[in-house]
DNA sequence: CGGGATGTTGAGGCAAGTCAATCTAAGTGG
DNA sequence: CCACTTAGATTGACTTGCCTCAACATCCCG
């Protein structure tokens, strides 16, 4: 019914306004999802990771958005119409989809709000926030947190320019809120800083989110 | 079970981070949904119309954002453990608006992408496209849009500040783009340069939209 | 017919974008 | 293993588009 596949990072497991007959879900790796405009222009709507769900439950399943492996990817795959039987019979599943569903609508709500209406240091401290608490990983003696994705989806996401975020990290680590001592890798030294520079208290916790 | 009620003008119908007990299906009138950050920033996350569903699904209903008539609302208002245990009980209502959610997280990532990369004028020229196909009105001669919202609203959901978007409003008037009989009157003259500006060779058709 | 709210227009500044150069890190092949 | 290559990241100088501030016009509503 289901079986488990690897993207290597790079690849593209869903096109803009392609079809797509399968369901994923994100069992390791990191994926974004972005649209490009004719001309070039690209944002990224999102990213997915581990228990993160990709796929559209509409019948007419074209999808909107590209999605592409940001790191080796290993997702288990549905073909769509045996997800879609497989949910008729469990009205509970169904519902736990609607409840993330609208998780999901916050977390664009959010990000809209962030692109709407932030300055470029309020969104990368936001961001940095969010992938520390998101997918936790090895952490060393302080907090840190890895971050997967180059410098130009950040700006992708963050609706600036790669110059302005590579700019805010160099603010951030002369102001002593962080340090870099690789490039995807962030060591927090002083979160409070960063909550109270994103404008946040406290970061929402929301469930899987759902990619389309 | 339900029942009608109206929501005067500028009055409100849930605020934000607060608990609300209803789920609303508006009838009539239009409700724009906005997060204002504690230093008086605000964003509008989104407009509702007629058909248009508002509340939480989930059960500890916190509402995100705040619900404000822009106009005259009547709203078919259900207690929300009434609409959950109907909800409960009819699978096809239930698939219906996952349906519905998957739409709305579309909608967000063009609200998105039109934040994240798109300059002024051609996030007028979407709003505008999208708001004349969105709530048809009562049309003069040509084709023409009623625009209920205040400038500060538009700005406000564009992302941009009232100034600009008057002088962009302007700049499409000498253009010969539209006409601007009254503030809130926008007669189409050239529907094909404004898809060329929103950088959009056709409309999205979504559902309706779910209002958390 | 006031008077306040809303919308438009103008002048000027600045934050972020653009362009360009340098630096770093990670491969790649001899 | 080291030179070479290349992509990615950083830094700097400059430009500009949008915001800010301010004045004025217009539209409602009492």
């Amino acid at each position: 019914m289901s079986h488990s596949t690897l993207f290597p990072k790079d690849s593209i497991l869903a096109t803009q306004d392609s079809e797509l007959d399968k369901v994923f879900i994100i069992v390791d790796g990191i994926i974004k999802l972005y649209q490009i405009l004719p001309d070039g222009r690209r944002q990224i709507v999102g990213f997915l990771g581990p228990g993160d769900l990709l796929g559209s439950i509409k019948r007419n399943a074209s999808v909107h958005s590209t999605a592409e492996a940001v790191t080796d990817v290993v997702a288990c795959t549905f073909e769509r119409s045996a997800f879609l039987e497989f949910l008729q019979d469990s009205p509970d599943l169904l519902f736990e989809l609607l409840i993330n569903a609208s998780d999901e609508i916050e977390s664009q709500h959010d990000h809209v709000i962030l692109l709407g209406c932030k300055r470029p240091h309020e969104r990368l401290a936001a961001f940095l926030l969010v992938m520390q608490q998101r997918w936790p990983v090895a952490r060393g003696n302080g907090e840190s947190a890895h971050i997967p994705m180059a410098r130009a989806d950040i700006a992708d996401y963050l609706g600036l320019t790669v110059e302005t975020v590579s700019r805010t990290f160099t603010r951030f680590k002369k102001l002593g809120f962080i340090a870099l001592p690789r490039t995807n890798l962030v060591q927090f030294r002083d979160l409070a800083a960063l909550y109270e520079v994103a404008g946040l208290t406290e970061l929402p916790v929301r469930g899987i989110s759902m990619g389309l």
